[in-house]
RNA sequence: GCGCAGGUGGUAGAGCGGCCAAUUACACGACGCUGUAAACGUCGCGCCCUUUCGGGCUACGGGGGUUCGAAUCCCUCCCUGCGCA
């Protein structure tokens, strides 16, 4: 038996959109900073290790610039930084600064980039990684499930890029001689995939197969699972259901308020139907640009995926074992959270 | 008032004598998903019983008929849309 450090502590928070994530999470971050300037002042010995906290979103839309209204993304201070602290943090990208605490992997895309899983988990890492040695408390804060499985769970991504061509190919594949027939040539190649992969979802099978075919190993050999990374402390938000469908519906009909269409117009004009504005919001908007759909049907149908996607938002966590559900959002509830991570 | 077309499950909309608890779509519900994840997919969806197979009950505007058998045919009443008055 060797001994293990321990792996460091991070905060988690999870929960459908709307639930607000985002504001506990800048409010924890907060009061971990504020209770420092606290204890200093009185000049007492610091209580927790850590001096404060820095939020990394965990959210698949808000990494890209521009996608802000539809997103709900914190809205951004113009916070003055001294050179000092500024030499501290990231040169890479421009801080993004919400609430007075900083946010990780927003805007930190151009729509018409691509990004997905692998590099989210690399970046979150890393991210996170810099916080702890700052010695604050890294939040995760998210709505993407997968995005904050591959971070938590150590998941072990394949590292193979999506190869559009191949996907394409595989696509006319399964169009021309049927999702059966390029399910069983993926179960030839990959025998254990016969009961991993969702032989009737053509897009799990082609990503299944893109990765056997260009590394010529098994793919369900390649997607494992490591050694977690941290000590994740989840904590799930738990909205009761007509609560949130009317939160849903105000904050749609606010995002049209601030300018959803003209965000739209412009992301549509300058980059066209990429694969970033595949989202709740942009795409009923683009709909209606199109002159398919008025805009009252544009606004109908954003209401209602977004209450379907915070569904299965609360599908996908559910299952999680180990996470601590806390409805409301009370001071009382922020110590206990923050006790729980062993901030207090 | 006359003529025509209709009234079917939460909605739209098929079915037009037995294979119909009723195609399909949407909504709704449950679930799955390791490089598109706000994506993609699967299942359920009248009520009751049954582990399965299956069985029972109530249903296609109301009522009444024809028939072994009706959502489907006939009569009648009510309602809706269009045309003519």
């Amino acid at each position: 038996m060797s001994i293990t450090k321990p792996l460091p502590k991070i905060l988690v928070i999870v929960g459908p959109t709307a639930s607000g994530k985002t504001a506990l999470a800048i409010k924890l971050a907060f009061r971990l900073g504020s209770t420092l300037l606290t204890t200093s002042r009185s000049g007492q010995a610091k209580k927790f290790s850590y001096k404060g906290a820095e939020i990394v979103s965990a959210d698949s839309r808000q990494v890209y610039r521009g996608m802000d209204i539809g997103t709900a993304k914190p809205v951004r201070s113009n916070f003055q930084l001294s050179i000092s602290n500024f030499q501290k943090y990231s040169r890479k990208s421009p801080l993004y600064i919400s609430g007075g605490i900083f946010h990780h992997l927003i805007d930190i895309k151009n729509p018409d980039e691509d990004y997905a899983v692998a590099e989210y988990k690399r970046d979150a890492v890393s991210a996170i990684r810099g916080i702890l040695r700052r010695g604050k408390l890294p939040i995760l804060v998210g709505g993407t499930g997968l995005y904050v499985r591959a971070v938590v769970d150590n998941l072990d991504i394949p590292k193979v890029a999506a190869d559009e061509k191949l996907r394409r190919r595989l696509e006319k594949e399964v169009r021309n001689r049927g999702l059966e027939y390029v399910s069983k040539k993926l179960v030839a190649l990959d025998p254990e995939a016969a009961y991993i992969v969702d032989p009737k979802n053509p897009r799990r099978v082609v990503r299944a197969l893109e990765v056997t075919l260009t590394t010529g190993k098994p793919f369900t050999a390649q997607r494992t699972r490591s050694a977690p990374l941290f000590d994740a402390r989840i904590i799930g938000m738990k909205v009761p259901p007509a609560t949130l469908r009317r939160r849903i519906e105000k904050r749609v009909d606010e995002m049209l308020r601030d300018g959803l269409v003209e965000e739209v117009r412009g992301l549509y004009k300058k980059y066209g139907k990429v694969k970033a504005l595949d989202a709740i919001g942009y795409r009923e908007i683009i709909e209606y640009l199109e002159g398919k759909i008025p805009l009252d049907e544009a606004i109908r149908q954003m209401k209602l995926n977004t209450w379907r996607y915070a569904r299965r938002q609360m599908t996908w966590f559910r299952k999680s074992k180990n996470i601590r559900w806390t409805t409301s959002a009370s001071v009382a509830q922020h110590t206990n959270i923050l006790k729980y991570v062993g901030m207090l």
